[in-house]
DNA sequence: CATGGGATTGACT
DNA sequence: GTCAATCCCATGC
């Protein structure tokens, strides 16, 4: 997708990006789950201002924000609204199109249910890392493309944000309703 | 310079 | 359902 897809008000993008295409290394992936993080609202780590974890953040938008979780995972995010504002999309699940055996091979498992059901688990699949953070997701070696046909107009359910302790009201998640590779069920009760 | 807290996952009761 | 693993970095002394 081109840079001005993303330079548009994050939420509206992270719906967007629901059945598009995350590809690395021979690996890719539709997105099926995705939350909005805006410097507005405390759950962004952009919230507290422009430091050296969220420098890209505030960053030109297009671009790949990988972060640390809990020290052992990395998250993959994508960069939006205009350079200063410190706002973007996380990648939560993705359902596997290519590269099958790769997946399999990194992640221990199986099922294919299994590979890319989560933030921390796409990235160890499709073998992104922090050395990615502020790469150009047009330019590659991560990539974000356009829906398939059969994803054009893919029902979409929003709901409340998942694993944050602040503003965890907002409806900024969104998921591709009949996916059977989310993180959790589409709406969930907490 | 020391400390505390995660945008998670998988193993275990 | 509960819980530990593990490390970067923002914050406060």
């Amino acid at each position: 997708m081109k840079p001005a897809f993303y330079e548009r008000p994050v939420v509206e993008v992270a719906r967007d990006l629901i059945g598009c295409v995350v590809a690395h290394s021979g690996c890719s992936g539709i997105i099926v789950e995705t939350e909005a993080y805006h410097d507005s609202e405390p759950a962004c780590h952009a919230f507290v201002g422009l430091t050296a974890r969220t420098a890209t953040l505030f960053g030109p938008p297009g671009h790949a924000y990988v972060y640390r979780s809990y020290g052992i995972h990395a998250c993959l995010n994508a960069v939006c609204e205009p350079p200063g504002v410190g706002a973007a999309v996380l990648i939560r699940a993705l359902e596997p199109v290519e590269g099958l055996d790769a997946m399999r091979a990194r992640r221990g498992l199986e099922r294919l249910e299994d590979l890319c059901s989560g933030p921390g688990k796409l990235t160890q699949a499709l073998g992104i890392g922090l050395e990615h953070n502020g790469a150009d997701l047009s330019r590659g070696p991560v990539v974000i493309t356009s829906k398939p046909r059969a994803w054009r107009d893919a029902p979409v359910a929003a709901s409340r944000r998942i694993g944050i302790t602040k503003a965890t009201e907002l409806p900024w998640r969104f998921c591709a309703e009949s996916s059977r590779c989310l993180s959790r069920p589409a709406f969930s009760r907490v």
